[in-house]
Parts: C-alpha cells; structure tokens; sequence
DNA sequence: TAGTGCTGATGAACCGCTTAATCGGGTCTG
DNA sequence: CAGACCCGATTAAGCGGTTCATCAGCACTA
C-alpha cells in the first residue's frame, strides 16, 4: 500500500525520472524535451499505478507550495457571531480552489508571525483579513517581500497590496439616506479603532451632515462594538437622556450593533422605524432577523474575499496586479427600518437559497 | 536574506548537521546523544542566526507535516449565513493551535476526496464536517488508515471517529417543552436528509408525542429547510391551510428556520407565542436576534469541534482515543418564543462579548 | 592486554521531486 | 567530411531536513 514514486512510473515506462517529472509537470522547463511516443509511455504507466505527485516533495525542491494562507483576528464572538469572516472565507476559498491553491489558515494571535524574519515556507502569500491599524507586520511582510495582501485594513497607504470597502461613502450614503427622510438628530453608535472601519464610517456620517448644513454634536456619537450587547446597551444609555436629547434615528456601526439598538428601543416600548428609525452597515443575514428588517449597506463582502484571493495568485504567479489597492464600491439596502418603505411583515427581501 | 538552514547553523556551531537537528528536534532519537556543551554551542548558534526548521523539509523526510485537514460541505448560503460551520471552526482552530498543529482547509466539492487512493500526505488527519450521509469516502478513509474523524455525520455506526450531539434527545426535550405547555398540534419544520441531523431530531419529536399519547399526524411534518427562506415558505403554506388545522406550536430544525416560522405567523398578523409557540434548535446568535427571542436547543457546538481536532491530535500522536464516538448531550435554552417566560422585550439572555 | 560497553558525535543515505548540465546521434550546412 | 545544430533523453546535483550505521575515545572489567 505504499504511495506511489516517480521512481515507480520512471521504472514501469522504462525511462529516467527526469523524463516521468517533465512530462507530468507539464512545461518541458529547460531544454528538456520529450517525444510523442515516450509520453504516451509515460502517461499510461502514471495512470496504470495511480500516481499522485507528492506536493512535500515537489514545494521542496521548487520552493513553491501552491498554498495560500489566510490570517484572521481571533476572537471567538467575532468568529461564532458575525458571518464577516465566513464570508471572507468563503470568498477566498471559492477563488483559491478555482486557482487550484489550498488554504491554510492562521490567526494574528499566532505567534507565527510575530517572530521577525519568519515566513512560513508551506505558503506562497498570505491574507490578513482585518490586521489591526498600523500593525507593523505588514511592513515586515513588505520587507521580506512575502505576497500579500490585507483585506479590510482602512484607507491609510498600506506596504502591502490592499483590499477595502468603501466605508467613508456607506457612512455618508446611509446618513444621507436618514437626512433625506427628515431626520436632523442622528445617532452614529460607532465601534473601536482597532477595527480599520471604524473611522471612515463615523467620518462619512459627520460629512453628511455637514454637507447639509446640519449640526455634528460629540453627544449623538456614542461608543458601542461590533456586536448585539455594546449595540443594545449603548443605547439603552442614549435612551437613559432626557427625551428632548434623544435622536430621531440611528446609524449603527454594523448589523448586530443595530440589531442591539433595536431591542432596546423597542425595550423602550418605542417603535423602529415610527419613533426611531435605524441604518445597519454590511447587509449581512442579521439585517433580515431583525424586526423590522433593516435598511443596510452593503458591502461585497465575498468578492472582497475573491478578489484578495485573485490579487494575490496573479502576485504569486508572477502577474502582479495592476491595481494593488481597490475600493470596492457599496449601496444601500433598503429595508422596514427607516420608514421608507412599507412596513409590512412581509419581508421584501428573501434571501436566495 | 536567504533563510537560514541546518547547515548554517552546523558550520556556526562547528558541529555536523545531525548534532544540530537532534538537538533541535529535541527528541534524541536513535542512540544520537549529545552532550552538554555542544548542546550549548547548537543552541547559540541557531539563536544567533534566527534559526527556523523549514517544514515542508522535516515533513518530506518524516512523513509527517502537523498539519490537520478541515473539509466542510461547501454551500454559498450555508457558510455566509449560518453560524455552525464558523463555530466548529473556530473550536477546531482553537484546540489545534493548542496542540501545535495547522490547519488546512477543503470542501467536498473538492475533486481531492473523489480519487480512489489519494491523502493529501501535506496532512496527518482529516476533520470531515457533515459529511453526506452514507457518504463512501468515509469508507475510503478508514480503509486506508488514515486518520479522520467525522463531526455530525448522525448516529449510525461509521467506519471512522465520530462526533456527534445527541439530536435525538434534542428533539425530545424540545417537543416535550411544548407538550408541557399544554400543546397539542405541534408542527415540526424539517430540513432535508442530506444532513445528518435532520431524521434523529424528527424522531425526537415523534417518540415525543408518542409517549404523551398525542397522536403523530403526517400533515404535521412538513419539509422546509435548514435557512430562513424554507421556514417562512413552509410556514406560509401551513397557514394557508384551514384555521382548524393550524398547529398551535412549531420545533423547528435550526434557529435559522424558526425565524423564518416567526416572520410568517407574524405576516399573518398572528403572535408569537400566543397563538403559536415556537422552538428553535442549534441556540445560535439567531436566537436572539429574534423577536422573540427564540427557545431553542443547545448543542455544544464549539466544544464539538474542538472534541474532534482532540481526537484526530491524539490519534495522529500516537494515543488512539478510547472512545471513538462520543455523543454530547444538549438541554433546552428558554427564552420568549413560547410563552413560558415573561415575554419583555428586554433579552433574559445577554450574549457575551 | 584484549575485550566489552558506554558516551558523544559524524557520515551518508534517504524522503520524492525538479532542473541544470550533459550526451548520443541524426541532419543539415559550408 | 568536419563542424554546427537540433532532438530526445539521461545523469546527477540539489531542496533541507531526519536517522541509521558507524566510529573514536575512554573507562572498566576479566
């Protein structure tokens, strides 16, 4: 039962290995070449013993691993809670199996990479999904000049090859949204810096309202998270003001967070969207539990993952990406939870199967 | 910048190369002894250089890679929106980090798993996550000893370690929870028997019913699906029955389907729970997104994932597990969606952060 | 003193594949 | 007819570790 060897095809084709590898690797490298019939020798010895090269040997001896590596903060209610990741991933992985790459996963708490001259040599590059602002690996990555590319990583110039989403444009398009219904006082619930997306999206909320001639007051940008709880008790603490302080609506750094101020405005005995209305951001599963459904930006949350995948097998494979930092573009999804729409129960978003 | 190697290291120490991967790989195999000062020297001299064993060299001539393997079934919708694949992730991730292994990631889309005789020798193990039921690979795995275990793949006997949750007491103690509650009409939603989990949890609900000596009525189980579209359509179309027929409490297959079933009765301009209860299974972050918050069934997801990567570490190290396929219990989270608690719209179940 | 046994270390084969260098021999050219 | 050239294929040297067989040296025994 032991695992077939080029050996055992060079043998059973009555050739050297070296022709075995040259023709089963496809490209005749170097002045190697090999004629018809032998090939055909070849090919049938490799297909009567069932031989599968073996990847170890093959990344040893070229250096290459036909991996690629995919880093992600670990924090396990941000694994187990919000399908960000997942659909990252998922992203990713679609674009790497069509690339013929296999993933091999890491987490930023890893101390892999917090060694200085370390790159794992079982892959090609490495997407770091949400590296913390200004993480200084990326400029050892850079240095080193290990592919890679940082998914979600903010606006600021990167060393590495980025990929972003717009989220000064969602923050300026989802106030504008509010502002267009009437609404002047609004509630940003923002979450912390340490995620990049953070700053953009409280920075295209303060520009719409600016650009509308409208008061920025620190007192309506409230520090939540980016999860249900910080959402909900963030406003809870808003709700605990005087009710002439209280906002007319809420734009909330992410789905959950909204899904969180929800509950507590509705805990309130108020009604979304009639006294309070509300704005998500990424459009993900939650903006369709929640009732009333929320009117959300979307993100192109698994093309970001695709293309990062993309970005990086062109770099690997020696075809560097013309645009190494893209923004993709997002839009806004309107839902029951501004009042924009009817507010039937009906969803009027069914999510395809 | 190249990376430095054994041989460096060697020449530093003044030592041969085997002195230096014995006393590095730590184990001193054979009859390789080393002696103190030299072991000294070894260890200066990698420390000055930033020494680091190259894997994919130690794997090549040991056979072995300390990487584990992670096949999920790959559905779109299935890992954007559902939280369970993220969450036997993140339990596998975790447990094999602690052990110092990899991981890599598959599909069973994957054409990898379909060749006869092919392991990918970049792994020790396999972790296999729902695998089709009666799926043949399986068969494959076990036949060629490689080591893999199969995390909710259902209860019937399987050639290779399993890890399951105990879906059949999950149905039990769910529609014993609404019997309780005096309901007699009981709908039970279900998903499809391409997952595993789907006949055990019915049969839950049938003995159920049977051992309270309500009657187990065929129009009650109705097909829907594990996500949230196939719950509102299967809902729906129950409603449209006559009144009379209405069940007066749904179980649900997974949290996700139970939203679905709560967005319906509510379109009908029904209650939940007050006409119609309704119980949730998994206890994911859906099940308190709702509203109400939904009582569903607990599995320890995580732990799950975190039992198999466990498992296949101990296998692959040398220490089979004695058992080889653990069942691990489940209990009934209760939360609003069937009345049996107070129904404030303020969450009697605040997630951590 | 030859033999035994132990410690500490080395040399070299090997894991399975890639690839640069080389080579035999046939054809073409000057 | 010698030299140049191309085709088809082989040889052998790595890639960076692990590990088995061997060995030098020394102490201890009979």
């Amino acid at each position: 039962m032991r695992r077939v060897t080029l050996k055992d095809v060079a043998r059973e084709a009555g050739t050297s290995e070296a022709a075995v590898s040259a023709t089963l690797s496809g490209k005749s490298t170097g002045n190697m070449r090999i004629g018809e019939p032998t090939r055909q020798r070849i090919l049938d010895a490799a297909a009567k013993l069932g031989y599968v090269p073996n990847p170890i040997a093959r990344s040893l001896s070229t250096g290459r691993s036909g991996v690629l590596g995919l880093a992600f903060p670990y924090v396990d209610a941000f694994v187990d809670r919000n399908p960000f990741c997942s659909m990252i991933m998922n992203g990713v992985f679609s674009e790497a199996i069509a690339d013929s790459f296999n993933m091999m996963l890491y987490t930023v708490r890893d101390g892999y990479w917090t060694d200085k001259h370390r790159v794992d040599p079982r892959i090609d590059g490495m997407i770091m999904v949400l590296p913390p602002t200004g993480d200084p690996l990326l400029e050892r990555m850079a240095e080193s000049k290990f592919p890679c590319v940082a998914v979600v990583c903010g606006p600021q110039p990167s060393p590495v090859m980025t990929v972003n989403a717009d989220d000064f444009e969602g923050g300026l398009i989802a106030t504008r949204h509010l502002i267009g219904l009437g609404h002047e006082r609004i509630l940003m619930l923002h979450g912390t810096d340490t995620v990049s997306t953070n700053q953009p999206r409280i920075n295209g909320y303060r520009s719409a309202l600016k650009e509308s001639g409208l008061k920025v007051s620190d007192d309506l940008i409230v520090a939540a998270g980016f999860d249900w709880k910080p959402g909900f008790d963030s406003m809870c603490a808003v709700l605990d003001r005087p009710r002439r302080e209280w906002p007319t609506a809420v734009f909330a750094i992410n789905d959950l967070c909204a899904a969180g101020a929800i509950r507590a405005i509705k805990s309130r005995g108020l009604s979304v969207p009639d006294d309070i209305a509300v704005v998500g951001f990424d459009d993900t599963v939650f903006a369709t539990t929640t009732n009333p459904m929320l009117t959300s930006v979307r993100m192109p949350i698994k093309e970001m993952g695709s293309l990062a995948a993309r970005m990086l097998a062109d770099e690997v494979g020696g075809n560097p990406p013309t645009e190494r930092h893209p923004v993709m573009g997002v839009s806004l999804t309107i839902r029951n939870s501004c009042g924009s729409r009817s507010q039937a129960l009906v969803p009027d978003f069914i999510p395809e199967t």
